[in-house]
DNA sequence: TGTGGCAAAACTGTCGACAGTCGGCAATCG
DNA sequence: CGATTGCCGACTGTCGACAGTTTTGCCACA
C-alpha cells in the first residue's frame, strides 16, 4: 500500500485551478499571511492570482468545508479563528480518534509498520535538530497520520486529516514558542515503545499523556501569541 | 431567476441557492432518486432545478466534502458507492467518535439532559409503531445526535454530522428490511440506563452492543439488496 | 466634536457563454 | 471479423458581466 502524503499530488498539474488554489490559500492561512477573522476578497484573491472568481470561490467552500475558512451569506470568506473552547474540542476530538487508531494498530501491528513509524520518528527528530520549525511541525503530523493510516480504517484517517487543517490553523502559530523541540521529538517513541509492549493500556496510557503535552504546549501557545476569538 | 416554464416543481426561492441545491440533492441522493454510482449532469441538473452551474457546482463540492459525492476530474460528479470495506470503517468511526461521546456525556449528565434524551426515545418508539421507515431512521439518528450534542464537544458532533450522512446513504436503502424495528427502537433504553448507572464500563458497554446490532443490521441488509462496488 | 443619514464604491450571488477535453460511434485498415 | 483511428456530440472548467446588497466615506447638523 502506498505511503500516504500529507497533501497527495497528481503528476502534473496544470489544470484543476480550485485545487491550485485551494492550495495557495491553505499555506497562505497556515503561514499567517492571512490572519484568523481576516475576510478574504474574492475579487482580490482572483486579480492576485490571475483567475477567475468561480475557481476562487470553489476553491473557498472547499477550505470551508475543512474548517479553515467560515462563510457568512453577503459577507464572504473569513480566515477561521478558534477560540479556546473550539482548541480544546479539537484536542478532545483528537485524543478520541488517536486512541482508537492506536488501539487498532495494536491489533495489526506488523515488524514493517514498526519499522515504518520508527523510520518517520526519525526522519522526525532529525527535522527537529535542524531547527526547522515549520517541517518539524509537519513530520510530526506526518507521524500520527501514519499511525491512522497503518490503523487500517480510511475514513479514520480522513477524519483526522480533516482535523489536522484546524489543528494547523493554531500550531503554525506557535511554533517559536516550542522551547523543546527534541524533547516532543523523542517522546514518539514512547509511543512505539507502547505498541511493541502489545498491552492496550499501555497505548492508551501513551496516547493519552502525548497528546495531553501537546495539548498543553498548544493552548498555552495560543495564550500567549494573543487569543483568536472568534467576532459574531 | 426566470420562473421556468411549467417544467419542473422546484421550491426554488430566492436567496441561497447553494443550500437549497444541496439539499434538494442529498434528499435525492438518500431517498434513491439517484442511484449509487451514478453521474449527474451539471446541465441537466441546473435545467431541472431553473438554477445556472455555479450554485449546482458549489452544491456538489458541498456535498462532495460530505461524502456522498465524488468528483472525478473532467467527468463530472458520480453519486458516492460504498463498498463492504468503506461501510465497515464508517461504523468502526462511529463506534470511536460514540464512545468518546458517551464517556464525555457521563461526566456531565444532569436531569435536564436525561429528560430530553428519554423524550427522544419516546419520540422514537412513537415513530417506530406507526411504522415510518424514514422517520424512524431520522428520529434514531437524532437521539445519537443528541448525545453527541450533550456530550459538549462541538467538534466532535460535526464529525458524526459527516459521519451521518454517509450513514444516510446506505441506511435508507435497508429500511424495509428492518423486521424488528420497535425492539430497535426501544433499544435505546438500555444505552439510558447505562447513564443513569454512572458507570464508564456500563456506558461502554452499551454503545458498544448498540452500534454493533446498528452494525450488523446494515451490513447485512446492503449484502441483501444488492451490493454497491465502487467503480474505478 | 460627535452623530446620523445619504450616496458611492465594493463586493457577493448568480448567470450565460466559450473553449478544451472526454466518451462514444463509425469508418478504415489489417 | 476484430482492432485502430479519426470525428462528433456532450460536458466540464473557466471566464466576464449584471443585479442586489453591504460597507464605506462624506457631509450636514446638533
Amino acid at each position: 500500500m502506498a505511503l500516504p502524503t500529507a497533501a497527495p499530488r497528481p503528476f502534473i498539474q496544470q489544470q484543476n485551478l480550485v485545487e491550485q488554489v485551494a492550495d495557495y490559500l491553505t499555506q497562505a492561512i497556515i503561514q499567517q499571511h492571512f490572519l484568523p477573522g481576516e475576510r478574504l476578497s474574492e475579487v482580490q484573491l482572483s486579480r492576485d492570482l490571475g483567475v477567475s472568481r468561480a475557481p476562487v470561490r470553489e476553491a473557498a467552500r472547499l477550505l470551508e468545508s475543512r474548517g479553515l475558512l467560515i462563510s457568512k451569506p453577503r459577507r464572504g470568506f473569513f480566515v477561521r479563528a478558534l477560540n479556546a473552547v473550539e482548541l480544546e474540542d479539537v484536542f478532545d476530538l483528537r485524543l478520541c480518534l488517536e486512541r482508537h487508531a492506536i488501539h487498532r494498530l495494536a491489533e495489526r501491528y506488523t515488524p514493517e509498520v514498526q519499522r515504518a513509524l520508527k523510520q518517520q520518528v526519525e526522519v522526525l527528530c532529525e527535522a527537529a535538530a535542524g531547527n526547522e520549525g515549520t517541517r518539524r511541525i509537519e513530520e510530526d503530523l506526518q507521524f500520527h497520520r501514519l499511525m491512522l493510516h497503518y490503523a487500517g480504517n480510511e475514513r479514520l484517517l480522513r477524519a483526522f486529516d480533516d482535523l489536522t487543517h484546524e489543528l494547523r490553523l493554531c500550531i503554525t502559530l506557535i511554533t517559536k514558542t516550542h522551547e523543546a523541540p527534541d524533547t516532543i521529538a523523542t517522546s514518539h517513541y514512547k509511543l512505539l515503545d507502547a505498541l511493541d509492549s502489545g498491552s492496550p493500556a499501555a497505548c492508551r496510557e501513551a496516547i493519552d499523556y502525548h497528546i495531553g503535552v501537546a495539548r498543553k504546549f498548544v493552548v498555552k501557545g495560543v495564550g500567549e501569541t494573543g487569543d483568536s476569538s472568534d467576532e459574531g
